[in-house]
DNA sequence: CTATTTTGGATATTTTGTGTCCACAATATA
DNA sequence: TATATTGTGGACACAAAATATCCAAAATAG
């Protein structure tokens, strides 16, 4: 039970992009220098985020990607959900092991509420309030801001 | 991020366990049969149990596993502690792509807090609650309490 | 048309989870 | 003390998932 890799560095590209926004579509190599993360692999990443709706792709000469929401519209757990998808966190073998729990099984409950907590303290926290809210005030946040 | 089948695996051998306290120590291939797991794969998982403390286990003829504490003092966090640990949900790989955000990353933060309220909503759910308290009243829960 | 940039699929590699086996240590009890 | 029983620890095999790379094809600005 770990958050992926993916999921940092596809985090990170989109705080980049959140970062350097209003100028034209940011080309995947530049973000992926910038974030120190290797092209070929982020390439895949940024995939889904456009599958899942938080950029805009843009083909072509001049083109690459930029945000599709607002900043403060995208939450850490949209980039979760968006990486890692949103299959429940406790799979239970009921079936295939012949339980005969009733159907709302308490151990099931438990679990989803939890997890159900999780999500909505995720759900808090945007690319916004992580860039100039109340979270990132330090100094060093630079290497976010700066384009390359 | 998916709890692992090990921890549905041995949190229902605990339940049995619980379920069936008062007698001798209970041998692992009664616990395996009853809650349909392989022998020889819980056998490790029950390994990991005693280890984290969860249970006593007592060698040689007549011996078994007993809970070590009351089922109102094991929680189903304490379950995933045992058998997945308690390692960071977000691995934070800043040396290594020399990122100079400063110390307390809000980012870091954000996850560690989500984390927590879900480690402290599972901890809220123990075997006791599971087995006797608001949570399993329903009539199916024999297989649980059934010695085999 | 051409240079550029993303796309989607295929595929390779590494790590983690799942599952098994067995020689050995510990212990009840006869 | 001898013996049958039961857990221990380590090694190992296998499967699944995560990590990572590559490239031909599609889209598009200019
Ligand atoms: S008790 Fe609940 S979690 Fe366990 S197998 Fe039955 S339905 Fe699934
Ligand atoms: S921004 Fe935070 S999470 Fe990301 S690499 Fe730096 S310290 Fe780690």
């Amino acid at each position: 039970m770990q958050v992926q890799l993916s999921t940092e560095f596809a985090l990170h590209g989109l705080l980049y992009l959140a970062a350097n926004s209003g100028r034209r579509p940011i080309q995947l190599p530049e973000i992926a220098q910038a974030i120190r993360v290797r092209e070929s692999y982020l390439r895949k990443l940024f995939q889904q985020l456009v599958r899942a709706g938080l950029v805009d792709a843009y083909r072509g000469a001049a083109g690459g990607y930029s945000l599709k929401r607002d900043p403060e519209e995208i939450s850490l757990h949209d980039v979760l959900a968006a990486v890692e998808g949103t299959a429940d966190l406790y799979r239970c073998y009921a079936e295939q092991r012949s339980c005969r729990v009733a159907r709302p099984c308490p151990i099931r409950g438990a679990f989803a509420q939890a997890y159900d907590n999780f999500r909505k303290s995720l759900s808090r926290t945007t690319l916004a309030s992580l860039l100039h809210g109340e979270a990132l005030q330090s100094e060093d946040v630079e290497w976010l801001h700066a384009p390359v």
